[in-house]
RNA sequence: GCGUCGGUGGUAGAGCGGUCAAUUACAACAGACUGUAAAUCUGUCGCCUUCGGGCUACGAAGGUUCAAAUCCUUCCCGACGCA
């Protein structure tokens, strides 16, 4: 069970500083997440992923259980030290993989919305999972083969991955699908959050882990007030410790509205319990998601994009890829202590690149990890010494819109 | 010297009379990516364009045909075989 406390809120925001104690280790808030989905940042060994600091890593229910199964990295004594991990970690209880081999298969629909999208739910062709009250089916990616989830087999299945933070298994609905039926997942979500609680008291007599649930509610004011409301009444409290020990906050919003949208949750929710903001990433998001109260956040894009040779700096993203940078012979960012930048020059990453070598996404991994982990580090800094505002405009300035 | 088979866009390699500016792959050039179906995916990729189309192209030069990368002749180049 983690304690959560708070040394500073922002003034006018619903910004906070803090530090979450897990029995692994503390996490000082507002922090980034590392994904390591399948137990293994991509590219990166956990030597380096210490090597950047980073302070939690968060592995994926839905990959894990199907390869190489819970009870094979239960055996090895959950995932953290099945992958060498030794710090706080988290398992995502795959209800992500509701939407992202549901709704979003082959459908070229984002987690993010553009606000563009046509409300539909029907364009089910292919689909890999399949939602009903009772749970999710799964077909397999790897195989093909049926898996039911529920709320109580996600309990279990993390139980046996043994993070120090679980999430409660929702639906994570697409942007695409109407409010109609928004509002009917948004009672599943809640029915699964209740039952996803039951099961996991029952299991973790202990109190060995902390159980987040999901606020869903896509972009309506309405249900995501509800959610929090209904949800946050479920808290952990001194009468009542079998509660929610924290929250998370998922589906989908605008890039516009992420800022607005996420605080109307967090203004209803408990303050004293952890908010994770699930999914998101990008400097900007990060910026306005802490602004509106949110404490954890994980997210592929640094990793991913690192991969597909997007790197951050200060000025915007570069690709590496780019001919100009074959012949460049400084660093991705100039100044940055990144092992990357402190060793190798754009234009060996863009060789790499260029070669397929496999050293070419480590070193951007590094590079991009780097980058996010050290930018929520300084948001924090800046609500501890309240210049928020400032850093947030100063940043913003130079990383919007300039191109390198 | 004789014979056989070949010479196609940056590369490899399809096409073998019209539907061919020419399949495909790679390379190149750009873009996308937010609880990881992702070392992935998308677009462009002869020149010009008022985006309708126009022009020049399949080793070179001629020729046959309404029509040629595709058929014929000669030449040049390459591989192999025989001398």
């Amino acid at each position: 069970m983690l304690k959560f406390s708070i040394h500073k809120k922002l003034e006018g925001t619903l910004a906070r500083a803090g530090e979450i104690e897990t029995k692994n280790g503390i996490i000082k808030t507002p922090a980034f997440v590392v994904v390591g989905t399948k137990a293994t940042v991509k590219s990166m060994t956990a030597e380096q992923i210490r090597s950047l600091s980073a302070q939690v890593v968060l592995a994926n229910t839905y990959h894990l259980y199907l390869q190489p199964g819970s009870d094979i990295v239960a055996q090895a004594g959950g995932f953290g030290k099945f992958m060498d991990w030794h710090g706080p970690t988290m398992t995502d209880s795959g209800g992500f993989q509701a939407f992202s081999l549901g709704a979003a298969f082959g459908n070229s629909v984002s987690k993010v919305a553009t606000g563009d999208e046509v409300s539909n739910i029907s364009a089910t062709s292919g689909q890999l999972a399949k939602v009903t009250d009772e749970g999710v089916m799964f077909k397999s990616h790897l195989d093909g083969s049926k898996h039911l989830f529920t709320p109580e087999s996600s309990m279990e299945a993390q139980w046996k991955l043994g993070a120090d933070m679980i999430f409660a298994f929702d639906e994570c609905t697409s942007p695409t699908a109407p409010y109609e039926y928004q509002k009917k997942s948004l009672a599943r979500t809640y029915d699964w959050a209740k039952r996803s609680l039951a099961r996991h008291n029952e299991l973790d007599t202990d109190k060995k882990q902390s159980l987040f649930a999901v606020i869903q509610g896509g972009r309506f004011q309405d249900l995501r007030e509800e959610a929090a409301r209904t949800l946050g009444a479920l808290a952990a409290g001194p009468e009542h410790s079998e509660g929610f020990d924290g929250f998370g906050i998922g589906g989908s919003f605008t890039k516009d509205d992420i800022g607005t949208a996420v605080g109307w949750v967090n203004a209803l929710l408990p303050e004293d319990k952890p908010r994770h903001l699930l999914g998101i990433g990008e400097p900007l998001d990060l910026f306005n998601a802490v602004e509106a109260g949110c404490d954890l956040f994980d997210c592929i894009a640094p990793t991913r994009m690192a991969r597909h040779g997007s790197l951050h700096t200060a000025d915007g993203r570069l690709n590496i890829k780019n001919a100009r940078f074959t012949t460049d012979f400084t660093p991705i960012e100039e100044g940055c202590q990144c092992y990357t930048c402190q060793h190798h020059t754009r234009a060996y990453l863009a060789h790499l690149f260029r070669g397929d070598e496999m050293t070419a996404s480590t070193l951007a991994s590094i590079h991009n990890l780097h980058f996010i982990l050290r930018l929520v580090e300084k948001i924090r800094e800046s609500i501890l010494d309240d210049t928020f505002h400032q850093y947030k405009k100063d940043f913003l300035a130079r990383y919007i819109k300039k191109e390198q």
